[in-house]
DNA sequence: AATGAATGAGAATTCATTCAT
DNA sequence: AATGAATGAATTCTCATTCAT
């Protein structure tokens, strides 16, 4: 009856936080819309699909990173070790407030089974953190060798989100930036 | 001990292998039914519910690592750097070989949610999995030290395996071994 | 006389269309506004309900029928011969030129079940279809033989547009009209 | 609770009858299931999609005619003259016997669309209907005037049916088999 | 007049589970 | 042990309709 105008951003959120918790396969329609006020079928009024909501789930996150996270590595006013230090600042920011890890990381097993497009696109996200931090160490290591430190950094704090969040204990995580930081 | 009675260990195995690649609650009755040549309703000959299968697959693998890795640590006829090497042998052997990545890891957060038998299982492997490491290490680097080497060897593992199966490419995740037996 | 405000005589069109070609339940109120241009919302400022469309679209065909073709049995200047030549010069026209065949022949069985303002709606187009033919007949054939030919011709003609429809091919069609117009 | 051995042919059976009356799309799976005493979900034990039933229920009708009617074309046993009284019969049989008429003819238009499978199969069931009348006839009356007439017979016949059913009155239809009859 | 947001009922379909045979 | 039939709840999605702006 009452009309509440929820914008598709409102829905968006909604359904990350969700899915980071649930998982994408155990949240439902009708869970997105308790969480938004709205009921099952008006949910299709803003998007076509669950996974249209998946999909652009995983573009907005990918979109924070690059828009806030990976772009520093391109910022011109900064030397690398300032940027390394703000990159590591900004993630452990991010990571330590929101509640549920890594929505990227949780879904990267679990939905992209079959759905190409959830694959690619968190396959994407993964590969643009790495190549961001690569360019910043690039300079002090070389190619081969700052390849490989992005790619431990990346995967260690996956899984270190991951430990975080069924421990529900933030201890370990602040160290792995910490390590990162002391490489330049 | 292994699982003796054919039928039900063989629904385990196929279930596991369906909980890896789709995650849990992508994975139906009937997809663990046609898996095994049966139908749906026959499983239920064997375990109470979808829950149980879950419960006791990752019993299962969690069985299979302290049977033939965990119990390595208390191993009394090798010395720690045996031990190490042996330990990195055989977790390579396992997550090298068996398709769709760490069971557990990819439960933990899609199928421990609102399940708490699930979350403790996970938690009781990967806590088992840092104490057998730590022990280990301990008489070279103190307790304080070989925690923090367990817990990051757990969590990067976990998260490069996440990499692995994401880009369907083995190449980095030898070098994590590596890393940990040059430790002793 | 025909409808004269556009819009709502837009809508109807465009309705007819759908309804003869997807059937009346098979086309729903966003199918009819994304013909006109519209959001489905919209639709509701000309129309009720989807059931008013539905009986404003066999009416308005009806009309047609009556003002364009029925009418030639009573205009006086014609004589019988003409009359009935006129009529089916007219009839073939427009279902030639109509995609889709003949909406209410097409609604005929599908919409009208439960919905007896349908369902009267139709048999009054066809009565009013046969009485004419028959009105043109009566003199040399007598009322009950004029009866049968008008029957015969109109459940003919709808056979025929079924298949016509079916197979997408006009050729049997012309004949029927010959053969009417060679019984004067 | 109770088991009841629903059988493939009972579910089709109900379906012919329901698409019949309300058409294709005006029939639910839950009307489906209400007629076989069933719920709606247990239909997906028989079949695997509401478009299965609606093919298989075309099939079946098509089948029966083959089986009952279109064969007499062929049986060796009967001269021409017995062949098309017998066909006459039997189609008059099945079309006063059957409320709601012709299932074929019922979902000729609204079904097909943007269904090829369902226009494929109601294409060939007329097609072979014309086939078997053509062959009856085509030793007296030669290819192109048999093809004709069995053409015409089809068209009436369906034609006739829709209005039988419009009006809920079967006394015209007799007549076109008397005519055909009167052929040889 | 038109729009965009929302609704509630109902569509098709899937799911875990039960149980007589 | 296994099967096939059935269930009831839940899932994704569509529909006709309403109404504030």
């Amino acid at each position: 009856m009452a009309l509440k105008k929820t914008s598709k951003e409102e829905i968006l959120k909604a359904s990350i936080q969700l899915f980071k918790q649930r998982g994408y396969h155990n949240t439902s329609m009708a869970n997105i819309a308790e969480a938004c006020g709205l009921i099952k079928g008006s949910i299709y009024h803003h998007f076509k699909s669950k996974d249209e909501i998946g999909l652009e789930s995983l573009r907005y996150i990918h979109n924070y990173f690059n828009e806030n996270i990976y772009c520093i590595a391109s910022n011109d006013k900064l030397n690398n070790k300032e940027k390394l230090s703000l990159f590591v600042k900004k993630t452990d920011e991010y990571f330590l407030n929101s509640k549920g890890g890594c929505l990227l990381g949780n879904l990267a097993l679990e939905a992209s089974y079959e759905n190409t497009f959830f694959k690619e696109e968190i396959k994407s996200y993964f590969t643009n953190w790495e190549t961001a931090l690569q360019s910043i160490l690039e300079e002090k290591y070389g190619t081969s060798k700052s390849i490989e430190f992005a790619k431990s950094y990346v995967a260690l704090t996956q899984g270190t989100i991951m430990m975080m969040n069924l421990y529900d204990d933030n201890t370990e995580y602040l160290e792995i930036g910490k390590k990162l930081t002391a490489l330049l």
